[in-house]
Parts: structure tokens; sequence; C-alpha cells
DNA sequence: AGCACGCCGACT
DNA sequence: GTCGGCGTGCTC
């Protein structure tokens, strides 16, 4: 390496800026350090501007573009190895170019914050404990006045040595280092790779029905494949996913699952330690800095064998890569809504392509887009029927709001269809997707409601805390007694919000427990935990919640499932809204029934003959969903059509709109508007004023992908010589999920 | 993003 | 007279 030519690197660094940055090597650092070398995918320091900062080597050159004595040195190098793998290091690169996203922000936006600040990657496998010679000579009377110490003593006595982490759970650190100081215990590293194979397991895997056998076969870890593991709510999914993680452990080698965010983590952590006899980390949004890097760590290192994670863990390196699997692959939750937009989902498709193994995505009703790929042969479509191979139909039943009268949005008949389930001793679950008491105030002399100031949004009712609050930026304002315009003393809440629902079911069923599960009820620590063990403990009662209740974990005494709204599905504008609805309805029926009886279901709408929840109600979520790509196909929408907005948005109201015009000029001059390549807007945003920013979105929808990446790469480059672009903070959305 | 430079308004 | 507003420019 230390040839005659200057060794130059290109260094990725956290900022905005779509490039790298060139520096030289001295001659110096390589000579100092002989075994410290800069190789591709180590941080280094560096001068950036007037500032040092942290940088991550992404190539090696002998040449540069910049004049040489223009080039700076390295400070210093962070890392003795990359911090990643080739292959991340390569899927990075690549959705930073797909998505649009500045290379140095997406890699360092997915570190764990202290490798982004510069710290050293600690040398931790997993601690293990054993006695030294002293500590296994040691009298039985000795210790005598610190009982817990020799009771560790004892333990390790029985156990030769124990994981740093068992040993915390019983003892304190105190306890463990004053032991250290006496020489009567010692600490040393262990490897993942010392468990032996034919200890994995920890609970015997559970009898497979046929049409899980029949998927388990197909699924073959010795290359890449992806599969869509498209099976009914209670067909088995996990069980699925347990014994092909088996496999993969039995390779000796990694398993990486992905989850959705939910609060219910815990549950599916548990089904996985339960299980298996191994080292597990989950990476979550709950972690603090020093844990997230201890777990990313010990995933880089090899020393966790599954690693389970939301959206960002698909970016957790791995020493023996094997399995990845995308559970409920559908989930919008998969898709970051801001920055670096990355969908984990098909990120983690390209990843196992790059690395060489399988992916397996699974759902009880899956996206439109994996069906295609599907039908386009790119995935293998793993069908599951249910259990006892029969189909396990719930039981539907669609309310006319229009018919009937209702009360906190419930209708007469669905509250006797909740007594009835009340009565016979079982649970019932009540959808509502808006919390709060009411999503509106409004004066019933003069028609004024109450208006957040920084949204075109009207202010929810919140009793609980009295409040009016914007569900948009989270403003918030006492409830007023009077009309601010006219004084009228009678503000009524119009609409219904979980809130009111809870109060509702409370005053027609004082003897039975009304939960109720949103963003709300849940906000304090192990509230969530609390519902979920009354929930388990099949006692009757009535949860009442936001969508939060049809992710989550299954009831096993729920026979009813009450859903007061489908028609705000029915009717938003952006594209998905319809997919959406279909899924919800789909998920939320397979939360009723117990084991083999089915449930019933009952959706409230004002719109009972409307063709869609016809199709879903009476062909089931499969046919519903092939409905849906027809139309995709007809009206030329994703997955038939590439889609990305360019979206800004500025506190002058015309800034935003008069920029994306200037973009979508420039836009149409690099490839003129063709059946290839279409353009729409600009368009005011869903919700047009947020946050006291206006904003507007810019539509491009193109052929080929390919295409659509090549009019943004020249977009993008044009955009940024424009004044304009400084002005207004615009985003590139590639494969947006929303409006 | 940061950070500095630069040129105009009301303050110790 | 200066502190500080944010418009503009730059980062190998």
């Amino acid at each position: 390496m230390a040839e005659d030519k200057p060794f130059i690197v290109r260094v990725a660094v956290l900022s905005p800026l779509r490039q790298l940055f060139d520096y030289l090597i001295p001659n110096n650092v390589i000579d100092e350090w002989p075994d410290f070398q800069p190789e591709v995918g180590c941080r280094v320091m560096v001068p950036f501007g007037r500032r040092e900062v942290v940088g991550l080597i992404v190539e090696h050159a002998n040449t540069s573009e910049w004049d040489l004595d223009k080039l700076k040195p390295v400070s210093r190098l962070l890392d003795s190895g990359p911090l990643l793998p080739t292959e991340l290091l390569e899927l990075f690169i690549w959705a930073a170019n797909y998505y649009q996203h500045p290379i140095g922000d997406a890699l360092f936006g997915m570190l764990p914050v202290l490798l982004r600040k510069g710290d050293p990657l600690p040398t931790v496998g997993t601690r293990y404990w054993q006695l030294t010679n002293k500590g296994k000579g040691l009298g039985s009377d000795s210790l005598k006045r610190a009982p817990s110490q020799k009771e560790l003593i004892e333990r390790l006595l029985i156990d030769d040595s124990l994981s740093d982490s068992t040993l915390s759970r019983d003892f304190s650190r105190a306890i463990l280092s004053s032991l250290e100081d006496k020489q009567l215990i010692e600490s040393f590293q262990k490897t993942g790779a010392d468990i032996s194979v034919a200890n994995i397991l920890k609970q015997d895997a559970l009898a497979l029905h046929e049409s899980q056998r029949l998927a388990l076969e197909k699924i073959d870890q010795h290359s890449f494949n992806c599969y869509l593991l498209d099976g009914v709510t209670g067909s088995g999914k996990t069980e699925i996913y347990l014994q092909a993680i088996e496999q993969t452990l039995r390779y000796d080698r990694q398993a990486l699952v992905l989850i959705p965010e939910i609060s219910l983590t815990p549950q599916t952590e548990k089904r996985f330690r339960d299980r298996f006899n191994v080292p597990i980390v989950t990476l979550h949004s709950g972690l603090t800095d020093k844990q997230r890097l201890t777990a990313w760590t010990s995933a880089k290192r090899g020393s966790a064998h599954i690693v389970l994670g939301t959206r960002s863990a698909v970016f957790t390196p791995l020493a023996r890569p094997g399995l990845i699997i995308v559970d409920e692959e559908h989930d919008q939750s998969y898709k970051q809504q801001e920055g670096f937009r990355y969908s984990a989902r098909d990120l983690a498709v390209s990843r196992a392509s790059k690395e060489g193994v399988s992916v397996v995505l699974g759902s009880a009703t899956p996206s439109i887009e994996s069906l295609n790929n599907c039908a386009s042969d790119r995935y293998k479509h793993l069908l599951l029927t249910d259990r006892a191979g029969s189909a396990k139909q719930p039981n539907w039943s669609l309310v006319d709001l229009k018919n009937e009268k209702s009360e906190a949005g419930i209708a007469m008949s669905t509250l006797a269809e909740i007594r009835q389930t009340v009565e016979n001793g079982h649970q019932v679950l009540v959808f509502l997707n808006r919390r709060g008491f009411a999503p509106a105030i409004i004066c019933h002399h003069c028609g004024w409601s109450a208006e957040c100031h920084n949204c075109d949004s009207r202010l929810t009712v919140h009793r609980a805390r009295n409040r009016l609050i914007c569900h948009h930026c989270d403003y918030q304002q006492r409830v007023p007694h009077l009309c601010p315009v006219c004084q009228g003393q009678e503000l009524i809440a119009v609409g219904e919000g979980t809130e009111r629902s809870e109060e509702y079911l409370e005053a027609c069923f004082p003897q039975t427990k009304v939960l109720r599960v949103d963003r709300d009820s849940t906000r304090k620590k192990g509230s969530m935990q609390e519902i979920f063990d009354i929930g388990s403990s099949g006692e009757p009662c009535i949860l009442i919640g936001t969508q939060m209740l049809a992710k989550g974990h299954h009831f096993p005494n729920v026979t009813l499932v009450a859903v007061l709204d489908a028609d705000s599905g029915l009717f938003s504008p952006d594209f998905r809204s319809h997919e959406r609805l279909g899924q919800l309805l789909t998920q939320v029926a397979g939360r009723s029934g117990r084991g083999d009886t089915p449930g019933r279901v009952i959706i409230q709408t004002h719109q009972p003959q409307h063709p869609l929840l016809e199709i879903l109600i009476g062909r089931g979520y499969s046919f519903f969903a092939q409905q849906i790509m027809d139309e995709r196909r007809i009206t030329q929408l994703p997955p038939f059509r590439h889609m990305a907005l360019i979206r800004a948005e500025s506190d002058r109201a015309n800034e935003a709109e008069t920029f994306l015009r200037t973009a979508r000029s420039i836009a149409e001059r690099i490839n003129r508007p063709s059946p290839l390549m279409g353009y729409l807007g600009p368009l005011p945003a869903m919700l047009e004023r947020r946050a006291g920013r206006y904003r507007f979105v810019l539509q491009i929808d193109a052929h080929k992908r390919s295409l659509l990446q090549m009019l943004l790469d020249a977009l993008i480059v044009e955009i940024n010589q424009h004044k304009d672009a400084r002005r207004v903070r615009w985003s590139i959305d590639v494969d947006p999920q929303e409006m």
C-alpha cells in the first residue's frame, strides 16, 4: 500500500452533500500503525471545512479530480478493521442512490449514535464469568458476612461459567466487581461460535401441519431466494420463521428478523427466547445509546445469533448472515417517512441478494407490490392454509349507519351484540381509528369551530386532559367555555374518538372492564403490559382502541370485533387507501375467534353496498387484492408504474409551489412528458399547512425504474444550482407510501 | 448540516 | 459606536 503514488481515500461525511470527499493518507500513518490500515469501511477523523468530523472510507483511489495539493490529510484512523462488511457498505451506497439521499447522511444516520460520534467499537463478545483457582478453592465457611457474594460463587461452582447478562439479573454490579477485586472470579469473552449446535433448542419445535411443512420445505437457504409467506392469522407463520431460523442456526449462521414498530415487541422477543438457547439481541427505539451500540456490535461480531429489530435493523452488520425475515411485510412502518426515506422491506430483499442469503416476507395481508412480485416470479409465493385446512372465514356483517341510531359512534345493534358477547363471558374488540374524545368542537350558536393556528386542521377534544390538541403539530390549549366569536355558551364536541366511545361503553357496561388502547392511554410505561395481561387472562372485557389494537397480540377469548368507522378508508384521495382498508379489516377480523370457532366481525359503514366491502367480505383478501391489482394495472399506478414525489415546504405561502413549478420545468426539459414519463402538480399536500409550513408535492411517474432514476439524478444536480432550492425545504420520496 | 463572512437596524 | 439579524457561500 505504501507506494510512491499518493494514497487517497474517498470519505463519506455526515452532511447533506451528495458526494464523497478525497483525503490523503499521510505516509507516517501507515508507517506508525502497521496493523491499523485505512481499509474501506473504517472510520477516520478528517478536517472538514473549519471543523474535525468523523468520516467513513468508502473507496480507495490513486488519483483525484482535485489538485493533490488541495487535498487534506486524514487526521486519525478510528478503526482497526472495517465497521461494515463490503456487502453492507454496498447496500448503503445502493440505497442512498436509489432513494436519492446524501450518502454520508444515510450511512451515519443508520449507525449507532456513539459510533457516529467517533467512539471506539467496544471489545465485547459476550462477557462470561468463571471462578479463578483461588475462587474454586474457597472454603465453605468464608464469605459468611457477604451472603450474596457467597451465593454467586456457589452458582459458578454449579454452572462453571455464566454470561454477564444472566448474572446481572440476580446480582448487582457491585457484587461482581468486589469479587473480581478479590480475584475470586474473572471474566472472559466468549464468541457465539462456541455454542454447540446440538444445544440450540430450549423448547421443542411444534408439529407442523401439512401446509406449513410444505412451505418450510420450499425455503432453500443455500442461496438468495425471496419468499412471500402468505397465510391468514392463526395459520402458523411464526412457527415457520422459528423452524427456518433453527436451520439457519444449525448452519452456524445468524438470522435477522424485522418486525413493525409496535408496542408489543417484548411478546415477539419472548417467543424467540423461549424457543432458542442462543444469544438474541433486539434493536428498537427504547434502547439507550450504549445498549444500542452493544447490541449492534454483538451482531457484527457474530456473538448474537438472532437479531430482532424494527426498520433500521435492516442495516445491522452480521458476521455470518444466514436468513432475513420480514414479519408483517405489508406494514407501513417499514417505510421511513422523513429524511432517508428507505423501505426496510425492499432493502431486506436487496440485502439478501447481495449477501447471497434467503429472505422470507410474511403477512396475512400481503402488499400489492409483493403479490405482483410473486406474479412476475421474482418472489416465490408460499401459501398457507389454516391449521385445519378449512377456510376459517370470519362471520362478517355490515351495519348500515344510515338506517340506524347510534351513540358515541356505536350503533344500537352493535351495542346489542357487544352485550351478548360480554354476557357469554367473552371479550370484545372495538376499533376506532381516531384518538381523543371528539375530532372537533363547534359553537352551536354561530358555527365557529376550534382550529389549529399552525395547521389546516381542527383541534381534537381530549376530555381526560381537558385540552384541545392538534394531532398534526401537538399545539394545545384549554377547552374554552365560551365561543370566542359570539360568546355563545353551547360548545358541542362533534364526532367520535376512542375516549368518547370508551366513556359510553363504560356507562353501558358498569360491571365490565373497558380498556382503551391508543397512544394516549399507553403513554406511561407498563400500561400496555397491564392491558395485555388482562386481555390474555381471558377475563370478559371490552377493548377499545386505534390501529394499535389491530397489530400486537392475539387475545384468545375475543369472539366479537367491531369496526366503528370503515368509511374514512373508502374515500381518501390516496390511491393506497383501499389496499390499506382491506388489510386493516382483514387483520382486525383475524383478532376474533377462538381456536377453531370463527368469531363475529361487525363493520359499521354508511356504504354497505360499496363494491370493495362486498368483495372483501364475500371473496376474501386475496381476491380483493387481485381486484386492486387489476385496477392499478389499468390506471397505471404502482407497482405498474414507478413513482417519486418531490416534496417542498416553506413558511411563506407561495414559495414551495413556485419552487416545484421550477423543478417541474427543469424536469420536463430533461425528459419531455410522454407515455414513458409523466408529471403531476405541484399539488397542495394532504394537509396543505402543517406545523406552520405550507406543503406541496410534485409527482413524477415513469414506465421504468431506471428512467426515473436517471431523471432524478440529473434533476437534483440542476435543482441544487438553483437559488430557490435554499429557500425551501425540499426532499425526494422514491416509492412513496403516502401522498 | 454546520460554520463563517458580510452587510444593515436598534441597543448596552 | 457595537450586538446580532439571516442571506450567501463553502466544505476534499
